[in-house]
RNA sequence: UCCUCGGUAGCUCAGUGGUAGAGCGGUCGGCUGUUAACCGAUUGGUCGUAGGUUCGAAUCCUACCCGGGGAGCCA
């Protein structure tokens, strides 16, 4: 293999080097003598420019072939550029056309897209340099993620896709069956009998990997979780997704301290890390996209975050000189609007909000001594709201029985999850994150839809 | 699911009852090193769909379809 990326010949190429590319022309200028061709292979954001001269075989027949989109290899010698805009270009001795692109057809144009237009082109919107930065950052995002857990013992365990387990409480879930829908069997009472289905019974695509986290928990001290997740809700926004991708952390022997450590931890690395990986394409973000990517990088990574009890977020809230949609009330649960009041406004910078009301979270958070509130946070960020949910999970059997049934849910679909209770329990603690949320976060993207590579939302399944 | 805004050229949009427009893109020509190149010319339309009002509808009315934004729910 003689080819050699964009990314290290634009970084390290030496001039006076032969060097081959393969990737695929973004624009091309003709002048008079000779023509501009600009190059792309997806390994950064910056295309190399290569110079194509007359004295090439079939000059014209090549020149006219070098239109945005098409495929190319080309074979020449890495010189300095004696105009500004780029160290390096690529003298051209040898150019190969692979796939042409019929600049007719091909939509994608050498100017500025809508995001919109481009979900309807989800197999060409990876070419785009909007698209080429995010799938770079979000993959730089996921490895932090892993490096991040791996550096500190955690061990990524694989939950279950498919689950019989209808009762976690998540949200709408989608249903799997190999039945055949136009003849479904029935049962003497007139209902689907799913005891002629694939398990039997009912079963479903996981809504989170947590309650079998707990599982490996409280088996391997630290696991964490990082798959796909699916959600049948029919929320048409630009934060949620059918099928999107989260991260769940798992500590036995830990507290909401311990959690709440974690999570600061984890944000402040996971920024850090995609800001040293990929500083072209944050720059890029920051540039076009939202102009207060970079600072907010920066204090996520600088600033202590804020941390504070919910029963002092509210009396924060309604000393605030500052007109709420929706009422502040002790035992309400937080809107969208007071918490990026906290974050922004008022303490502007992250804030973790912990021990919220009993009633308004959880079964499976843990009860404090004052019987009020549960040992839960929520991690709080400008712009965003919240980022990370997470909390202490109750290990005492008597008070999870308590807490299930008081939710009027059947203790025996939890029989595995309170024998975890029943032998060998502890204090443990976890929190989860979407996946997706954090790279709209990392970069200001606006719509959930344009940082997941082919987003599955209502009515919405193409690519 | 609710609220709201929108759907006009390949793309982004203007046009609020009287001949369908601009910029970009594409094409052709020009240009001695360009950087979203530039200059000139040119190409380009079932005005979302179906009805209705009117002498006349992109424009007004009704229904439907699709999309954006917000809310709720949540991650």
């Amino acid at each position: 293999m003689t080819c050699q990326t964009i990314a290290a010949l634009l970084a390290t190429g030496r001039p006076d080097t032969p060097a081959t590319i393969q990737g695929w022309v973004r624009t091309r200028r003709e002048l008079k003598e000779f023509t501009f061709v600009e190059v792309n292979d997806g390994t950064c954001l910056a295309n190399l420019q290569v110079v194509i001269n007359p004295s090439l075989a079939n000059y014209r027949q090549l020149v006219d072939g070098l239109g945005t989109g098409t495929a190319v290899e080309i074979q020449g010698q890495l010189v300095a550029s004696p105009a500004k805009g780029q160290r390096v270009e690529l003298q051209a001795t040898q150019v190969t056309l692979y796939g042409t692109a019929d600049p007719e057809t091909y939509p994608l144009q050498k100017k500025r897209h809508s995001f919109e237009f481009l979900r309807t082109l989800g197999h060409l919107r990876p070419r785009t340099n909007s698209f080429g930065a995010m799938f770079r950052v979000r993959n730089a995002c996921a490895a932090a993620v892993h490096r991040f857990f791996q550096e500190r013992g955690f061990l990524w365990v694989h939950t279950p896709i498919l689950t019989a387990s209808d009762c976690e409480g998540a949200g709408e879930m989608f249903t799997v069956t190999s039945l055949d829908l136009d003849h479904l069997p029935y049962t003497p009472a007139g209902r689907v009998d799913y005891q002629q289905d694939f398990f039997g019974r009912p079963a479903y695509l996981t809504v989170s990997g947590q309650l079998e986290a707990e599982i490996m928990a409280l088996a391997l001290s630290r696991v964490y979780t990082f798959g796909p997740t699916f959600r049948a809700e029919k929320s048409n926004t630009s934060r949620h997704l059918a099928e999107f991708w989260m991260i769940e952390p798992e500590m036995a022997f830990c507290d909401l301290h311990g959690d709440m450590d974690l999570a600061e931890a984890f944000l402040k690395f996971v920024f850090q890390a995609v800001l040293d990986h990929c500083p072209e394409d944050m720059a890029f973000f920051n540039q076009r996209i939202d102009p207060t990517v970079l600072a907010t990088a920066e204090q996520i990574i600088q600033t202590p975050f804020e941390r504070i009890t919910y029963t002092d977020a509210i009396r924060h809230l309604q000393n605030a000189n500052h007109p709420f949609e929706y009422p502040v009330e002790w035992g309400l649960d937080l809107q969208s609007e007071h918490e990026r009041y906290l974050a922004e406004v008022l303490f502007q910078r992250p804030v973790i909000v912990t021990d919220y009301p009993v009633g308004i979270k959880a079964f499976y958070m843990r009860l404090n001594d004052d019987e009020q509130t549960v040992a839960a946070m929520d991690v709080l960020v400008p712009r965003v709201g919240e980022i990370i949910g997470g909390s202490q999970r109750e290990e005492r059997l008597n008070v999870l029985e308590r807490r299930i049934q008081g939710q009027g849910l059947a203790l025996d679909n939890y029989w595995w999850y309170l024998d975890l209770r029943r032998y060998g329990s502890v204090p443990h603690a976890g929190f989860g994150l979407g996946f997706e949320r954090l790279v709209q976060f990392l970069t200001g993207m606006g719509n959930i839809r344009d940082v997941i590579p082919f987003p599955r939302t209502p009515d919405s399944i193409d690519f």
